[in-house]
RNA sequence: GGGCCGUUAACUCAGUCGGUAGAGUAUCUGCCUUUUAAGCAGAGAGUCGCGCGUUCGAGCCGCGCACGGCCCA
């Protein structure tokens, strides 16, 4: 047997003579009737139903403290949905069931019955009629004061974490809200909530290296998508003119505050409407989820306020790289000067990078950090939107946006390119990328030309970042403190503890 | 990929000039029937992330590696 802590040894001891005695370490015929905020509310909205011979309580938890004295004790304990205190004395739960409490620790979880009454400090606890072990805890909680702060522990081990800190438990309550928000404004507007593929035999929708595997039965490669674009745009071709969908997309680079290899995103497309459109539909979204979360519309973000209400800024990308990035407008259709630009600023650039690529490449550097307020960066050139219907006006951009808070990216939404012919060129157009050796590039999905052959309405669609829009309603620096269980590299030094 | 910082008891952290490893909480024993980080008395608990080196002697100095955090690309 592997080597133990002190602690765990102790506790093991305490087991072994549990189950000598006859005692049922891990029984479920235990019956809850009451939460614990079921309780709180009954002790805030009515407390004088909470007399000498008040309601009697049948409610169960995780003894997260306990003050012992020699005959009777204080205890603290914590269901999902808030905390109580309880109060066991030897004389109401009899002389076995203390000295089985006795050798209870911290940690274990327990079955209460009885009724409430106030201490002398004036807090309402539990008075113990019944008591119970309802499953013993071996490994010790980390301490009740400091908490668990290594952030290293935390992610990995999520459940201490979520034992002992509540922030951590707020955060991801409101990321469900935030999910649940975002799935009834659609909802409420007559969306199709879908699922499609995770495995597509050609990964489509985005720039981005794919995740691959292989179906052994069929004998192909298949890649986790990188996004779900191409196949809600196949249902639109399909008739269901508007749907969305919030799953995982799966992208093969490196992990840090802002990226995680699977993340999740909002997906949706509507027929009929324009980038416009979706600007305006995107502001009310924001304002409705901001305030279904938290209350209001407008948040603190790592020390910046920021407000989602009215009307967001639209500003052109060239205006943007002008206005805010300081770059001189005559040269902004110029590659070789732009070029100069960026080596001065230490942008990276790759020799195959066309005059759009460069353009967004310089945007990322110089202006996207000083997007603090919603702003929606619109007209994007043609060659890095590959799926975007090209603006009437001026063939070479697209009718499309990005959004922008606090210095990050948060949605991409354009109308969408329905003409097959100029979808398939655009392919083509990536495809040389590739090969000249931008590795992100699209690859040919001859099946999705052949979608839109068959024709697709006039249609725009849109993607936002789940994870990094409940970073800004959580106020949370990192992509890992709104992830449950972040990817991390095998430890191998807490494997064996 | 680069830079900086971190890794010491279950947890949170000290550890001076290189000289026997420390605290609080937690744990264990005893006392205690209204505590709020309860109290009092006592006790136990360590692969100092891993490896190599320097040294009479390394938690501490050097080199390498692993994992994590922050920043940069």
């Amino acid at each position: 047997m592997e080597k133990q802590s002190e602690i765990i040894e102790q506790r093991r001891k305490k087991i072994t003579a549990l189950r000598e005695s006859g005692e049922v370490l891990f029984p479920n015929d235990f019956k809850v009737l009451n939460s614990i905020v079921e309780i709180k509310d009954v002790v805030e909205k009515s407390p004088e139903s909470l007399g000498e011979k008040g309601a009697v309580f049948i409610t169960a938890g995780r003894m997260m403290a306990i003050n012992r004295f020699g005959k009777s004790s204080f205890l603290r304990f914590s269901d999902g949905t808030g905390q109580l205190q309880a109060y066991v004395r030897m004389d109401k739960v009899g002389d076995e069931v203390y000295a089985l409490f006795k050798k209870m620790d911290i940690g274990d979880f327990i079955g209460v019955k009885g009724p409430l009454f106030k201490t002398r400090t004036g807090e309402w606890t539990l008075l113990a009629e019944d008591f119970r072990l309802l499953s013993k805890s071996i490994r010790p909680l980390p301490e009740k004061f400091h908490g668990l702060k290594d952030p290293e522990k935390r992610y990995r081990q999520r459940y201490l974490d979520l034992i002992m800190n509540q922030d951590t438990r707020e955060i991801f309550i409101k990321r469900s809200k935030v999910v649940q928000a975002i799935r009834g404004f659609l909802l409420n507007r007559n969306y199709l909530e879908v699922e499609t593929p995770m495995m597509q035999p050609i990964p489509g929708g985005a720039e981005a290296a794919p995740f691959k595997t292989h179906h052994n039965a069929l004998g192909i490669d298949l890649f986790l998508r990188i996004a779900p674009e191409l196949y809600l745009k196949r249902l639109v071709v399909g008739g269901f003119d508007r749907v969305f969908e919030i799953n995982r997309n799966f992208r093969n680079e490196g992990v840090s505050a802002r990226h995680n290899p699977e993340f999740t995103m909002l997906e949706f497309y509507q027929a009929y409407a324009t980038y416009e459109d979706l600007m305006r539909l995107t502001e009310k979204m924001f304002q409705e989820v901001a305030i279904a979360v938290n209350g209001t519309s407008s948040i603190e973000y790592q020390g910046e306020h920021i407000d989602f209400s009215g009307k967001w800024e639209r500003i052109p990308l060239l205006t943007s790289l002008q206005k805010i990035g300081g770059i001189e407008p005559d040269i902004l259709d110029n590659r070789e000067a732009l070029l100069e630009v960026a080596a001065s600023k230490k942008v990276k650039i790759t020799k195959s990078d066309r005059l759009g690529k460069v353009i967004t490449k310089l945007f990322d550097v110089l202006v996207e950090p000083k997007l603090i307020q919603p702003t929606f960066i619109t007209g994007y050139p043609v060659e890095v939107s590959p799926l975007s219907r090209r603006s009437d006006k001026e063939p070479e951009m697209t009718e499309r946006f990005e959004l922008f808070i606090a210095g990050r990216e948060i949605a991409n939404g354009f109308s969408e390119l329905n003409d097959p012919e100029d979808q398939k060129e655009r392919f083509l157009q990536q495809v040389a990328d590739r090969e000249a050796g931008d590795a992100e590039a699209h690859l040919m999905d001859q099946d999705y030309i052949e979608a839109l052959e068959y024709g697709m309405p006039p249609t725009a669609g849109e993607g936002i970042g789940i994870d990094r829009l409940t970073m800004l309603l959580t106020d949370s620096a990192s992509i890992r403190e709104v992830i449950l269980f972040p990817h991390m590299k095998p430890s191998g030094r807490n494997e064996h503890k």
